[in-house]
RNA sequence: GCGCCCGUAGCUCAGCUGGAUAGAGCAACGGCCUUCUAAGCCGUCGGUCGCAGGUUCGAAUCCUGCCGGGUGCGCCA
């Protein structure tokens, strides 16, 4: 509706640029608003206003000229001038039944795909294996997957790429304990990566023999050695599959095939040094290998190092990722490259991909882009640690949310068994700490605080399932299968209206989120939609009205409504309930 | 010191490329269950958009300078 509303409206620019009413060369970017209040329209513009200068108009009397030159079509009921030229739209009724028509019959809700596709690299989780998951990798991993899926549903050819590390100096630490420890100690040991992770640390940290003998390992290691390579391939496999089980829970739907670990650009960065020694960009400075890059600048303004190899001979992340970006842009031949990694690392990633368009190793139409997050606070508005002042693991924090979504559960409906309360506690626990992330702004950091999270009131996870259940409970107390309503839709009361239009936002939405990578778009609309039918629920009884019609009409606004949400929730990596 | 992000109601957050009286939820207060799940709905109260300038017909939004917070800046990832 907005696109086709957009090429009527440069449809009249262009006639009146022919008609010398407006100046040929300029060239406006179409601004079509949805005005928050309704007697302004369904949409505005502020086109006339913009235009005004340029061509020498008041603009008033342009609006009235564009309102002329607009071509005649079906999609308009009215276009009013208002205020100092704003130009309002009303959409024709039938227009809007159409749009729902189509949205309740299509299998994507009326989402279209993206105008061109793309293979589409998408980077993120990318956990470091050495210690267990913990609550900053919650993020990423969140974001990330909902981003994926949207992409999806667009027709990109995704691509999910978690970028594990596999290969740091803190392995050798990491190998040295497990060869102190016989089989039995190891299988226990391991079960626990948090507590492995720190008693090999304080090995490290205490014996000065043994700490020589991690560093021993990190070479061994790096250089293959077999024995050392398959100690080191156990504890990996470990590591990924406590991954695996949080990604699981969290249906985060990253498998091990997705994995694409550090390690494995090994081989490559030799020849990653070797091609921007080639290139000429490679300086030695205090005997490391470093790329100065003049856009970058240090605190006494002179340029900043990008450091690819050390003095020692050792790589860097800097090198991978450079290797990861020629791999990703020739192997997996992606058009955009997507990180979905820490703020902090902003930095780093805008390096990055400089020099990979310096060194060639990225095409110019390569497009590359770093969707920084912020941290995840505690109420104390701190960054969020568990009670005993330690990173708090993501298994335990999933643990706690099915607790106390299980304890609300429990004192809210009795009418569920103890087997469809287990499962609803599963679902509103986990959906509930994704859905406090996603509909928060990616780039800000957020309060993890459970009571608002867990509360079914405002814009929450729970609030939204427990709407998808009121939908999902009147069908099946009419016995009506959604999806085979055979009759018109019926708009009359306000509500029924103000829930139509937001049902046909979705397409919109959904590809805003995709352009900017902001699933909190997203939220909000469901929660609007959510809201909007929850008041039509209250004020338009649907199976006790009389009119056949207008039950017919209500019955499929509600059909529609709950595939919206059930679409919107499933982009999101939320699963919906039956029952609750 | 330099770079990036941020500062909106008592609290948690929206506010998309500048647009019409700055919006939700919580909290506070007041209504609505013999009727499709009240885990809901309807209403009232609440703001100098950190401060000061500037650009503009129009600024929470863009520019500059302060104040306050976060984060990053050579061999960790």
């Amino acid at each position: 509706m907005k696109e086709q509303l957009e090429s009527l409206l440069g449809a009249a620019v262009a006639t009146l640029q022919q008609q010398g009413t407006l100046p040929a060369d300029v060239q406006p970017r179409i601004q079509l608003d949805r005005p928050r209040d309704k007697s302004h329209g369904d949409f505005a513009t502020n086109l006339a206003m913009m235009l005004a200068k340029p061509a020498q108009m008041n603009p008033r009397a342009l609006a009235e000229a564009i309102i002329a030159a607009i071509p005649d079509n079906q999609l308009l009921a009215k276009c009013d001038i208002a205020g100092p030229g704003f130009i309002n739209f009303t959409i024709s009724q039938q227009q809007l039944l159409d749009q729902l028509e189509r949205a309740y019959r299509d299998s994507q809700v009326g989402i279209e795909p993206a105008a061109k596709t793309q293979t589409v690299v998408i980077d993120y989780s990318s956990p470091n294996l050495a210690k267990e998951m913990h609550v900053g990798h919650l993020r990423s991993a969140i974001i990330g997957d909902a981003v994926a899926r949207v992409e999806e549903l667009l027709g990109h050819n995704v691509i999910r790429q978690n970028h594990v590390g596999d290969w740091g100096t803190q392995f050798g630490m990491l190998l040295a304990h497990m060869e102190e420890l016989n089989n039995d100690e190891l299988d226990m040991e391991l079960s626990n990566l948090e507590t492995f992770y720190k008693a090999a640390k304080k090995r490290f940290d205490e014996s000065e023999e043994f700490a020589k003998r991690a560093r021993e390992l990190v070479v061994a290691l790096q250089s293959g050695e077999p024995k050392c390579r398959q100690l080191w391939q156990q504890f990996i496999d470990v590591s990924l599959s406590h991954c695996q089980e949080v990604y699981d829970r969290l249906g985060v739907k990253l498998t091990r095939a997705d994995v694409m670990a550090e390690s494995a650009y090994n081989d490559d960065l030799a020849q990653v040094v070797a091609d921007l020694r080639e290139q000429g960009l490679l300086v030695e400075d205090q005997g490391a290998q470093c790329v100065f890059l003049d856009e970058f600048k240090n605190k006494d303004g002179e340029p900043l190092p990008v450091i690819v190899q050390k003095s020692g001979g050792g790589y860097l992340y800097a090198t991978t990722d450079l290797a990861a970006v020629r791999y990703r842009q020739n192997v997996l031949k992606g058009d955009h490259l997507m990180y979905f990694v820490d703020q902090r690392q902003s930095l780093h990633f805008q390096q990055i991909f400089t020099l990979a368009r310096k060194a060639g190793f990225a095409r110019e139409d390569l497009q590359m882009d770093h969707y920084g997050f912020g941290t995840v606070m505690g109420k104390d508005g701190r960054p969020y640690k568990s009670r005993d002042g330690g990173v708090t693991k993501l298994a335990d924090l999933l643990d706690e949310a099915e607790k106390r979504a299980l304890e609300l559960v429990q004192q809210k409906n009795g009418a569920l068994t103890e087997e469809e309360q287990a499962h609803v506690a599963k679902v509103v626990g986990i959906s509930s700490v994704k859905y406090a992330d996603l509909s928060k702004n990616r780039t800000s950091d957020y309060i993890f605080d459970w009571d608002t999270m867990l509360s079914f009131e405002g814009n929450t996870a729970p609030y939204l399932l427990y709407a998808y259940t009121r939908v999902n409970s009147v069908f099946s107390k009419a016995g009506v299968n959604p999806d085979q309503i055979d009759a018109p839709f019926v708009l009359k009361d306000e509500r029924e209206i103000n829930l139509a239009n937001t049902l046909v936002r979705f397409n919109e939405v959904v590809h805003s989120v995709a352009d900017k990578a902001m699933p909190h778009f997203l939220c909000g609309y469901l929660y609007d939609v959510a809201g909007a039918f929850s008041s039509f629920y209250e004020a338009c009884p649907i199976l006790q009205t009389e009119d056949d019609s207008v039950r017919q009409s209500r019955l499929k606004l509600a059909a529609l409504t709950a595939k919206t949400l059930r679409q919107g929730l499933e982009l999101l990596g939320i699963p919906t309930l039956e029952k609750m």
